[in-house]
RNA sequence: GGGCGCGUAGCUCAACUGGCAGAGCAACUGACUCUUAAUCAGUAGGUUGAAGGUUCGAUUCCUUCCGCGCUCACCA
């Protein structure tokens, strides 16, 4: 018998005594007048004669996270809402039963109690108990007391131990939490709608990467876990809700790592009758706000780097200026804009960034402009620190967006990029239905040509565009991806509560043996 | 899929060049009515991830497998 089965049956056995001692093994509720978070935040202050003189009587329930025992007294911390709460008791003040109770009690399980507040000899804010209510038993051991739980796949799989124990990964998730709502508020006060939009769908588009495939068995269909609800939003322009957004999950079967987690949270909008430009203000506005509201500032710890999203700290440049302004001293001197004009030019460009140390993978056969963001990529990305903005994208790897005017081979679009991740994308919408038809037909090119992950033909959404949608600009930010940065977490499972895990032996059927 | 690293008690970690598998916490028993990493005395807890090999002898060296982490590739 393993060690935490016997603490098992030894514990169950404790909750039979606790049942005789008269207490409900599972009782259902407890009447309190504080949380513990809330005597904290009013009784902190107050000195030991104060406490004596008025007797603040108190009920608070909590978690055991220690207990010491002294014959007939005894200590215990609670913990609830992430803070400690120290209580006294002993055996005059509880009664003989009452002892006995706190005898059976272990660490991690919760009590509730009821006595008045006074300050210990050292100082510190307690509970002087006069009766305990047995709430719930903790039957398995938690981790270790002061080195806390710091197995990395431990603290992934029972994430809740991971919450009790590490008040730091508490703190991330609530800051997350404020992060979110930071955004419904910001676009909510702008007359945005909320909306939901499919999260099945019978074609995976709106983004380029491989999907998640499902079926169902009632109208006998393949359906995609949704990449991106972009299309479904954009119709919903064409319905005439002129401003609405979608905070949820996308899918993508892909690769994982430390940016990259199969399901992931996006918010997308639009808004109705502004360019690329106006989301791009907006987006900026958004991103202000919502460090502000995580951090209360502008300023961030970012591993080795401080992140500022102060207005003034943003920068601006188009993807070609980027990739001129980056390029490295060891690859010569840097290109002029017209190096990118031709696919010619481009592919010298790629020659002579390879002549260094770098270098990048390059297929004659793709798209020039394909082959310029592989350039951006690798010259940039790792520079891109502070909040950036890199607009201009080519039109061949933006099927979406609406082309600049004077240069056809290049979109309004753009992507905000800060601790060398892109957490944003956006562009004037591409509303013109039969420039959008001739764009997924460019794709289903690339496709056949063996990208698989080129955008589909949509004719529902280009029957959508038939009926004429509005100018409008648009953006998806990556949601977990801020919310690293907000929370100076170096991996996008820090910011997911049940990342992605390969399944526990023995946690699903087929592994029990017949 | 490639590379690097890790796997020892429930948790956190030791074990020298290959030589009797250990400590703290947690657990159990006892003492203790202001402790807070409580203390003190005692008890129990292990197929060292698995299989095989080398050796008088393997936690240690070798091979294969399993699991996990990091990283690269894929991910516009």
């Amino acid at each position: 018998m393993a060690l935490d089965e016997k603490i098992y049956e030894l514990r169950r056995d404790k909750l039979r005594q606790i049942e005789a001692l008269g207490q409900k093994a599972y009782p259902t509720r407890f009447e309190f007048t504080h949380t513990i978070p809330e005597i904290l935040l009013e009784y902190a202050d107050k000195p030991a004669d104060d406490l004596d003189r008025s007797r603040v009587p108190v009920r608070v329930a909590g978690r055991i996270m220690a207990i010491r025992l002294m014959g007939k007294a005894g200590f215990a911390h609670l913990q609830q809402g992430g803070q400690k709460l120290q209580i006294y008791v002993k055996s005059d003040a509880v009664g003989v039963q009452g002892f006995e109770l706190y005898k059976l009690l272990d660490v991690g399980d919760h009590i509730g109690v009821s006595g008045y507040l006074f300050r210990t000899r050292t100082g510190e804010l307690t509970v002087h108990v006069e009766e305990i209510t047995f709430l719930t038993k903790d039957l398995l051991p938690l981790p270790e007391k002061w080195h806390g739980l710091t197995d990395v796949e431990l603290r992934y799989r029972q994430r809740y131990l991971d919450l009790m124990m590490n008040p730091a990964v508490r703190h991330v998730f609530l800051q997350r939490s404020r992060l979110v709502q930071s955004m419904r508020r910001f676009l909510d006060s702008r007359g945005f709608l909320e909306v939901e939009t499919p999260m099945m769908q019978p074609i995976a588009g709106g983004a380029m990467a491989r999907p998640f495939v499902t079926h169902h068995n009632t109208l006998d269909m393949e359906l995609y876990l949704r990449i991106a609800p972009e299309l479904y939003l954009k119709r919903l322009t064409v319905g005439g809700f002129d401003r609405v957004y979608e905070i949820n999950r996308n899918f993508r079967n892909e690769g994982l790592g430390w940016r990259w987690n199969p399901e992931f949270t996006m918010l997308e909008f639009y808004q109705a009758y502004i360019d690329y430009r106006g989301v791009m203000d907006l987006t900026q506005q958004l991103l202000i706000q919502a460090a502000q509201d995580v951090l209360g500032g502008t300023k961030g710890k970012w591993g080795e780097h401080e992140i500022d999203w102060a207005s003034s700290n943003w920068r601006r440049m188009t993807m070609r200026e980027a990739v001129i302004e980056y390029w490295p001293e060891r690859a010569g001197a840097k290109p002029a804009l017209s190096d990118f004009a031709s696919p010619d030019s481009v592919k010298t460009l790629v020659a002579r960034f390879n002549s260094g140390h770098v270098h990048i993978a390059y297929d004659p056969k793709e798209p020039t402009g394909k082959t310029i963001v592989n350039l951006f990529d690798a010259a940039t990305e790792e520079h891109l620190i502070q909040p950036t903005i890199i607009y201009e994208f080519p039109t061949v790897v933006s099927p979406l967006s609406k082309q600049k005017a004077d240069e056809p081979d290049w979109t309004e679009r753009w992507e905000i990029f800060a601790g060398q991740m892109e957490i944003a994308n956006g562009f004037s919408e591409l509303n013109d239905p039969e420039e959008q038809r001739r764009r997924f037909a460019q794709q289903l090119a690339q496709r056949e040509g063996g990208d698989e992950e080129a955008h589909q033909m949509d004719e529902d959404y280009v029957r959508a565009l038939s009926y004429g949608m509005p100018p409008a600009g648009g953006v998806g930010v990556g949601v977990d991806r801020l919310a690293m940065l907000l929370t100076d977490s170096h991996s996008i499972r820090d910011v997911i509560l049940f990342p992605l895990l390969r399944p526990e032996k023995g946690s699903t059927q087929e592994d029990i043996p017949k």
